[in-house]
DNA sequence: CGCACACTTGAACCCCCTCAACCCAAGTGG
DNA sequence: CCACTTGGGTTGAGGGGGTTCAAGTGTGCG
């Protein structure tokens, strides 16, 4: 059962013409597949939810009816085992475009890591407008190879990478995006927030809390990082911790 | 360097108004997005070759000039690390399509684990017949779609199923498709080849050559499967490994 | 026969897990 | 204002699943 928002939080399905012209995440989206006069066809047929933190939205098993666009926010991505063990496989930031699966079910369950908007998408109707927007389409290809590219990554991460390894393979695709106003020397770079608890680093990682919490002070102590608070990480040699996340011997 | 098969193995770039017509692997691939009427342009731009096992087609970080669409055999699709540590991110079969990128260059290298045949198209070309047979794009989705679904499977197995659970999986992916004729009970689903050595099964599991001699041992001596020799294993209990590979707690 | 190669088996080790205690900051209520 | 609770994070001790290292066992092939 996928969990309901209630109806009070539902935004607006109002202004359909205009909210995804002044949409914020469109540039990093499939959206802007679509160019500004046929922008209101797809406005037509968004509606725009908000998640509260550990509020779900998407159930592994599920039938799959939507699809979903992240504007703002961080979602977990996860598959469950019957006797509770989590993996989750990926977090979805804004512009990320989730929900498709292979079947009419969904593969995967979504959940609110920290506040979360997000554009729902009737898959019917969604369909509807690949076929009117060829570009749409090709843009969604490209998304699903990009998502196939991180999940092989994924993949070598969890199957021969050490666990500090794979933290500092996390840290560093952690990192915000390069401003293009920002020099290449800019803290801005190396300051990371990390919205997530350490449970589900740890199972993003395939490891256990409190190996992320010894392997975060060993970096800590190796002067690879500095950890101001639980919510953020500072990377001190970007350097070392790259050789380190792409499986260099020391 | 992408290995190249010697002149000689080139087996003809002739006959492509009737090869993809007469291939046997049509049915299960991307091809058959495209009707009879049509098949000559895609012979045309189609390019059979054969590749011996051991010999890499696909190599990582070199320019992503070409698609592939293996007709025989299996290859083993995989990442290495600088030190030598390999991961097996899957192996391809008849009809898998292969060398979606997110960007010009190969995320991954493909090596035949036992004699390929594969059709191979310019990615500048076949970007063309997309353009020009839309149901080709949409069949590519689908195909991203699926391996999304697989390589998400692939994450849960990797970071939070023990040995037994990942053999059992494997296992269970392993079997032949069902055969339509067959009924439910045919023994043929419960005969398993493994083309590939034990190496490659333990760099697909994330696990050793060790590790899965012992674990092959163990669920043999627990009647689960019996292992006639080196390349074959049958499923004894295919309830019980089935519960197995989904991770239900004995 | 003898070599090569893949696989199996055994013993010791180690990285990470498990279990448990502890710390700390943020409520909450008297 | 303080006692109490709660939940996330850290730290410590001990154990175990899988690795490592090493030897042994086929098995195909010249």
């Amino acid at each position: 059962m996928v969990a309901q928002a209630p109806q009070t939080v539902i935004v607006r399905a109002l202004g359909g013409l205009e909210a995804c012209a002044r949409c914020g995440a469109r540039g990093q989206s499939v959206c802007s597949a679509i160019d500004d006069a046929d922008l209101g066809k797809l406005g037509s047929i968004a509606v725009t939810r908000d998640f509260a933190r550990g509020q779900s939205f998407v159930e592994e098993g599920e039938p799959a009816t939507d699809f979903f666009n992240i504007t703002q926010g961080t979602a977990k991505l996860y598959k469950m085992l019957p006797d509770g063990r989590q993996q989750i496989t990926g977090f979805a930031r804004t512009g990320h475009f989730l929900g498709l699966a292979a079947s009419n079910t969904y593969g995967f369950s979504a959940e609110a890591v920290e506040p979360v908007r997000a554009c729902r998408f009737s898959r019917q109707r969604f369909r509807g407008l690949m076929e009117e927007f060829p570009a749409l389409e090709r843009r969604l290809l490209d998304s699903a190879c990009h998502e196939l590219v991180i999940a092989q990554e994924h993949v070598l991460l969890l199957g021969r990478k050490t666990a500090r390894e794979r933290l500092a393979s996390f840290l560093m695709t952690q990192r915000p995006p390069a401003a293009p106003c920002s020099g290449p020397g800019s803290d801005a770079a190396n300051l990371i927030h990390l919205p997530m608890p350490r449970r589900d680093i740890a199972d993003y990682l395939g490891l256990t809390i409190e190996t992320i919490s010894r392997t975060l002070g060993a970096l800590k102590a190796d002067r690879l990082i500095a950890v101001p608070n639980q919510t953020e990480v500072v990377i001190l040699d970007a350097i070392r911790l790259q050789e380190l996340a792409g499986g260099e011997r020391e």
